[in-house]
DNA sequence: TCAATTTTGAAACTTTACTACGCTTGGTCA
DNA sequence: TGACCAAGCGTAGTAAAGTTTCAAAATTGA
């Protein structure tokens, strides 16, 4: 959550930014406050620590005091230290393995503020869902469209700009668009999820600033890390995947029985099949 | 604080005690709801909920919901638990994340019994690099060959039988054909690992007991965990893909200059191509 | 059974969070 | 430069939440 703030503090007004700095200097005192202890703290108005609590994707100022004691109450684990060029393999691996377990533990604790409930409803009454997705969200598109399908849902997995631009001609009122995209800035695929025919639903897996955040009825947050060093790999990418997972079992227990049939199903097919 | 509540519970009155143990079967909930809610939930009015909290020595409503919230994002430890029937979403995202954090955290130990050098070794003098997978793993596979190309080594990926098949008789002896595969059982697969020409080599990330592993020159062991339940996604995906991470950062170091430009010059290329 | 005591909820009250609207500021185009 | 537009911000009002009061109901003990 304080992370979370701290990147996108530059993207802020300034009135709005003042709240971020105080919020990050008295993350403790911020979480027993009140709306206008916090404006006064602050020296801004109560109206603009609601619309900094919404800029960050939360309902209102209860959230952001909920989201703030959750943070406080975690301690830090796993650091993240840079890959340096005189690495041996193991200590640069070991280093890389830190790095992905860090973002997904990050994962986990955002997860109560991430409208993971909402995307159930969403996906639970799609007719279709499509994951669009360009370079290596592609792969989680396909990874996503691997693990859905197997719920019984129609799915596909669109990972080039003609096809997206297509299928967005064609969409229709009951599907669902599953965008991934890092920065949320490709404009073909921002103009994909904006030009969607017959209303379909778009949710986006992107930086919840975005211009395709924008355009999306429901935003599941992936804050786009900096890259410190080059050898930082994407490990947003094992969070996406990570999240989509968890994503995947929720609806399989909203919709109950016949879904479980279907993945009981599709795991028992692949149970040596070929064995004698 | 949960078991400050259940400690008190039978020191309370009646309809106190509803509310404590309400409390207990819903924390999560109630750290969101309202104080009406909670009074309506137990089936009593608010003043009750307010004594409630005055008895456990808190100031009022506001620091039980802090209390509350706190005591549940407390880490409990990333112990696998099985997803049930009757979990919320939420709660069964918590348990996905945890297992795959755990599994992240299982291959961070076993690192340093796993071939890396000879991995990055073999990869430092490819040719071109193949990576084949069918199913979930061709997802892995594609987000390798994204990950490894941009070293500038040539690199595809593979994902459909004729296409190993047919790439496995054109093969050259500097080829490297990377082979995931979970069980390492489909005769396909293994078929093409035996019968490569020109004497490519193999490195398979699967079983180490499989037949596939019998025909690679280097087995990266990917333990296939059993599935203990339906609900259980497949994170040893997750396991595979943050191998390879670590395999590629350590080629780069390996690889030095060159190998790092390239990687700096394909981040640069992704920073808003698109801007003004 | 009756009074003393505790427990409880309806209603009044206060505080807190949120919204609507208009003013100010900074920037842009003619 | 000046007029206009849009974004940012705060005042003031509103709705909703939390808290207190108080009297009725239930419980207890003689």
């Amino acid at each position: 959550m304080l992370a979370q703030i701290e990147n996108r503090l530059p993207s802020l007004s300034r009135a709005e930014r003042r709240v971020g700095q105080w919020l990050l200097a008295h993350p403790r005192q911020a979480a027993e406050a009140t709306l206008a202890e916090v404006a006064g703290a602050c020296g801004t108005s109560e109206p603009t620590v609601i619309r900094f609590c919404r800029r960050l994707g939360l309902g209102g100022f209860r959230e952001l005091t909920l989201r703030l004691t959750e943070a406080l109450s975690r301690p830090v684990g796993y650091v993240h230290r840079d890959v340096v060029a005189d690495d041996k393999a193991v200590d640069a691996a070991i280093k890389v393995l830190d790095a992905s377990i860090q973002s997904l533990i990050e994962v986990r604790a955002e997860l109560s503020s991430i409208p993971l409930e909402r995307a159930v409803t969403i996906l639970a009454s799609a007719r279709q869902i499509v994951f669009a997705g360009l370079g290596a969200s592609g792969s989680v598109a396909h990874d996503a469209c691997h693990k859905f399908f197997r719920l019984g849902i129609p799915c596909s997995a669109l990972t080039d700009t003609p096809s997206i631009l297509q299928y967005a001609a064609i969409a229709e009122a009951s599907d669902v668009m599953v965008v991934i995209s890092k920065t949320g800035q490709a404009p073909e695929v921002v103009r994909a999820a904006a030009r969607r025919s017959g209303g379909a639903t778009v949710i986006a897996l992107t930086d919840p600033g975005s211009p395709l955040a924008r355009e999306a009825a429901l935003v599941l947050p992936c804050l786009p890390q900096e890259d410190t060093s080059v050898y930082t790999p994407m490990s947003s990418r094992l969070a996406q995947l990570a999240l989509l997972d968890a994503i995947q079992v929720a609806l399989a227990l909203a919709l109950g029985e016949p879904a479980i049939t279907k993945l009981r199903a599709s795991k028992q097919a692949l149970k040596r099949p070929w064995a004698p």
